[in-house]
DNA sequence: GTCTATACAACGATAGAC
DNA sequence: GTCTATCGTTGTATAGAC
């Protein structure tokens, strides 16, 4: 009998595990999904999930579909330390949504205005891995919530400019919108709240 | 010949009115959109568009279901001039927002999300309901983007706050949140934007 | 009998044709 | 510079609902 090996093509595993892991991670959380229950949903073997998505974390990467990989492409902004360092995001923010495909974004929104599970995931993905590594670069009091402020201009922003495209912020161009958002970033990040 | 005078029960003449506004104000814009042709489309005469909703305005109004006539309260927030005009819209946004019902607001959000056609309808409402006020009550330079610069932190918040529900913003006291953002508003409507 | 939905007609303003 | 078409709006009358 085989029971072990490559299975006959045309097995969809992969995307079963993203799938349950999808599932699992927008009703449980993070901490609370586990790699061996969203195998046992998926009807894989839990190595088989870590042969497709390297770890825990990779595998939530995977099933949010988030457009950039924030572990990658966050620390390069973060090094520099936090002078001016709402001038990079809102620039690099910027020159991710005006370049390319807006879709995925898109459908990350209208996910989460439309179930709360999308909500959820979201939540848990942006605060892991976007707003936890931005906190731990402040060095101000209450850095989380500082971040999820920047969070908010953020993503207020690209509403504004993007989805509801409100003139004539919609058409600005995109150093003007850099001069006029990332003092009110930075002012997050390293200001006084009060 | 009984053209005049009511009609035999159930007939919907003001949900029709209301359903041939939202097609052409999504479609043509406010000015581009007619009462005659509101009417025409929705079969009845132009003089029972102003019956049901008094004006042109009113009847954009009512063809948008929001939550909040922006003609009744920004008068009072924008009458006591630009300072402090931050913290009052922020106060009052927020007020909005905790009090009762959230699914009109998202009920908007996810259209603007969704059809093209909602956003549309929505930029041009927001713009010309809310952002024109506000606008009009600014004292510097580019009024416009001023206002649009508002309106994405106000977006952001809302998105933030109650539809991803950041934490720990989402449970962050009200006056908190005042505390944070009204100092961005404010600087967005009277500070530089350079 | 009163209230309300509905239609007709017309007024003042405005913008484009010629 | 008229003329005309069209717009938002209003006044008035009527027919059916309650």
């Amino acid at each position: 009998m085989a029971r072990t090996g490559r299975r006959p093509a045309g097995s969809s595993s992969r995307e079963a595990i993203l799938s349950a892991a999808r599932q699992a991670l927008g009703r449980y959380g993070y901490d609370g999904t586990t790699v061996r229950g969203i195998a046992a949903d998926a009807g894989v073997d839990p190595a088989l999930v870590h042969h497709f998505f390297g770890t825990k974390q990779g595998l939530f990467v995977a099933a949010m579909d988030f457009p950039v990989d924030p572990s990658t492409v966050l620390p390069a902004l973060l090094a520099p330390g936090v002078e001016g360092l709402g001038e990079r995001l809102v620039r690099f923010f910027l020159s991710v949504w005006e370049a390319g495909d807006r879709s995925p974004f898109l459908a990350l929104i209208r996910g989460a205005v439309s179930h709360e599970e999308s909500a959820a995931l979201l939540r848990e993905f942006v605060t892991r891995e976007v707003l936890g590594r931005v906190a731990a670069a402040v060095n101000e009091s209450q850095p989380q919530l500082r971040a999820t402020l920047v969070g908010s201009q953020l993503v207020g922003l690209a509403m504004a400019r993007y989805v509801i495209k409100l003139e004539p912020l919609a058409s600005a161009d995109p150093e003007t919108v850099v001069a006029a958002v990332a003092p009110t970033v930075q002012r997050y990040l390293a200001g006084s709240l009060a």
